[in-house]
DNA sequence: CCTACCGATCGGTAGG
DNA sequence: CCTACCGATCGGTAGG
């Protein structure tokens, strides 16, 4: 080792990471309300008062987690939309791209997914607004495969959808079991692209029309 | 009123179906852990020291809203289980009978997606169980569509797909809005139905082999 | 970077 | 002696 530190001092070289690191995965597992500082000090192998060093609160560390994961699905959103790709290849590529970050941010992204409604109004919009630019994306790249679903008014919630699939999966799939994220991904863009490409567009329907009677859009 | 009773009692008519309704509102909102007894006393307009007497501790209450919610969901498999229904529908009518449960009964599900993590073992293991009968149900309702998905063994995960489509839905979709909850089950069944009626099957995927491309799944 | 603490509030229970 | 409660407070622990 080139450091000059006294041979006494263990290596602060990323206390804060490894407080981040262990944050998320109590977060993750516990909820933020049920992870106590005291927890998050343990598993860091930290006093309770460094973890105040680095952080104000527990807000906080959980408004830090929240943004460095979101922050990154907004460059991938960046990547894709920089460069040309044929209308059908760039939402592929999202779906891809959003489920290989998932893969390597698990708990950041049950963190993102859940416990964003525990901050305080102002640093929960900061967060919200990254979600949305990230959903906007998703939408628009749907609507260069059908545009007439943006007419319909029905992209927003198709999108929604598919991101009901892809984060609901980390509730059930396991990581280590036999389908893969990329088995999972090819899954996804498979059903989702079947299922628009030859959705029937429909008049936006009015509520509480006479004819209730059980679709005829499934068959 | 025809009950013998003393004006000055108030009627303790339903002080438990109160202290669920309030306790599945705050503990949606909230999160479970962050829902306080008092908080629930308070909404329900009770002494703490009553829902003390109608509950021994904080997680009976937790389990007995999200136990009466997924029960109703095996009281919608079985009642359609129970009847003869061609392939597609049988599918269909789960799907449908499912978004009408949640429709009226948003808190309580979001409480059995969200909290139930947060019951010991023992009470927890008894909603999995019936949790699990549900989905078992979804799946052998695929499998009757194209029973190739199960020797696949994609069954499970495309199943898994849908109750992701449904159970997001709860964060995102307003209940006022322009889209129903009958529009959004017409939307998943027909989007889910596209997309796996004309699924490839492919032999299950070894992990870690040699192409690594993106899908071809998809076009 | 730690020990030693605080004001408050937690889930749960006492006597009447 | 019961049921259906209440005001007050218990032992512990939260975030800070």
């Amino acid at each position: 080792m080139s450091l000059h530190r006294r041979a006494s001092a263990p290596p602060p070289i990323d206390q804060r990471s490894a407080i981040l690191a262990q944050a998320a995965g109590l977060f993750a597992s516990k909820g933020f309300p049920s992870a106590s500082m005291n927890d998050v000090a343990d598993a860091a192998g930290l006093s309770k008062a460094t973890l105040y060093h680095y952080f104000t609160d527990k807000g906080e560390i959980l408004k830090t987690i929240a943004d460095a994961h979101v922050s990154r699905l907004v460059e991938v959103v960046r990547d894709i939309e920089a460069l040309p790709h044929a209308p059908g290849d760039r939402l592929e590529l999202l779906i891809a791209g959003f489920m290989s970050e998932y893969e390597s941010a698990q708990q950041a992204h049950r963190v993102l997914t859940e416990d964003v409604r525990f901050l305080e109004p102002a640093a929960r919009e900061q967060i919200l607004s990254k979600e949305r630019r990230v959903v906007q994306a998703f939408a628009d790249a749907l609507a260069e495969v059908r545009p007439e679903l943006k007419k319909a008014k029905v992209d927003k919630a198709l999108t929604m959808l598919l991101f009901g699939m892809i984060n609901w999966m980390f509730t059930w799939l396991d990581a280590n079991g036999r389908l893969s994220y990329e088995d999972m991904a090819k899954m996804v863009t498979g059903l989702f692209f079947r299922g628009v490409l030859d959705m029937p567009i429909a008049v936006p329907a009015r509520r509480k029309r006479p004819n209730r009677g059980v679709s005829r859009v499934a068959n």
